[in-house]
DNA sequence: GTAGACCTTCCCGTAAACTGCAAGGTCAAG
DNA sequence: CTTGACCTTGCAGTTTACGGGAAGGTCTAC
């Protein structure tokens, strides 16, 4: 399988394909006589599940990881639950946070509305935003 | 005031109010006989409104927008109301992801841990890992 | 007169995951 | 024998908001 066929088949474009080569996600495929890379079909798997690893929000360098701990022989199943595990508190210190700044922006917004342009001071460039958002 | 007192007075480094300079959003200051940047005394509200619009999640070049139209002799709280109100609508969004994107990791996360490192089949990196995350 | 604490400009590097482009080789069809 | 669709490599650019460091000018104190 060449590499565009590899594309048309995963979704995944060729430059991609051979990005992922050289940061050392895929195995540097065979090659044909005239040097083009000449794909196992098996190779569809793996991109499939970099495209869910990577949905699952895991970054190239820990997807890397994963297979390459499969690569060595071992299970990366307790890495990969690891992994999985760190998003998960990842993700909830960022809904955290994002909460937080919803109220304060929410508060900010009540403000601007409640502002009359005629009456703002043009000394400042806008009352409601020069102090804080809470 | 040259720019390392007002770096002081604000915390914000020099090099950074040189680099908003450049990007716009402060005048150009006056310059002492030696070429040095000298600023006014009320550049730092422009300095403090810069902050607390970042601290809003505007954008540089949002801000610089803001501040174009209090420098055209406008008023800006109604174009600052429409951003700070774009600004939530992203933040909505992405709550909405990210829960999303939550729930879809517990379960994978679930599946994984009930992986039993021994039985798992080689032939796929992780097999809970290279099926949709849901 | 010199140390050292300022200031100046300019250019490069950062993180992440690509994407574009240029210059060139290969292959099948007409 | 040429067109056009592939493929190759490599280098540069994208995004955002800076930070580092070089090479050099200025100012104050001792």
């Amino acid at each position: 399988m060449l590499i565009g066929a590899l594309a048309d088949a995963t979704g995944v474009p060729a430059k991609t394909l051979r990005y992922w080569e050289a940061e050392g996600l895929l195995h540097e495929p065979a090659r044909t006589t005239s040097g083009y890379r000449d794909y196992a079909d098996d190779t569809i798997d793996v991109i499939a599940f970099i495209r869910h690893a990577q949905t699952a929000g895991l970054t190239l360098r820990q997807i890397k990881e994963v297979i390459a701990i499969r690569d060595d022989g071992r299970a990366p199943c307790r890495h990969a639950a690891d992994l999985v595990r760190e998003r998960l508190t990842d993700i909830d210190t960022r809904l955290r946070e994002l909460e937080q700044t919803r109220t304060a922006l929410d508060s900010l917004r009540r403000r601007l509305d409640a502002l009359d342009p005629a009456e703002c001071d043009p000394s400042v460039i806008c009352s409601a935003m020069s102090t804080p958002a809470d």
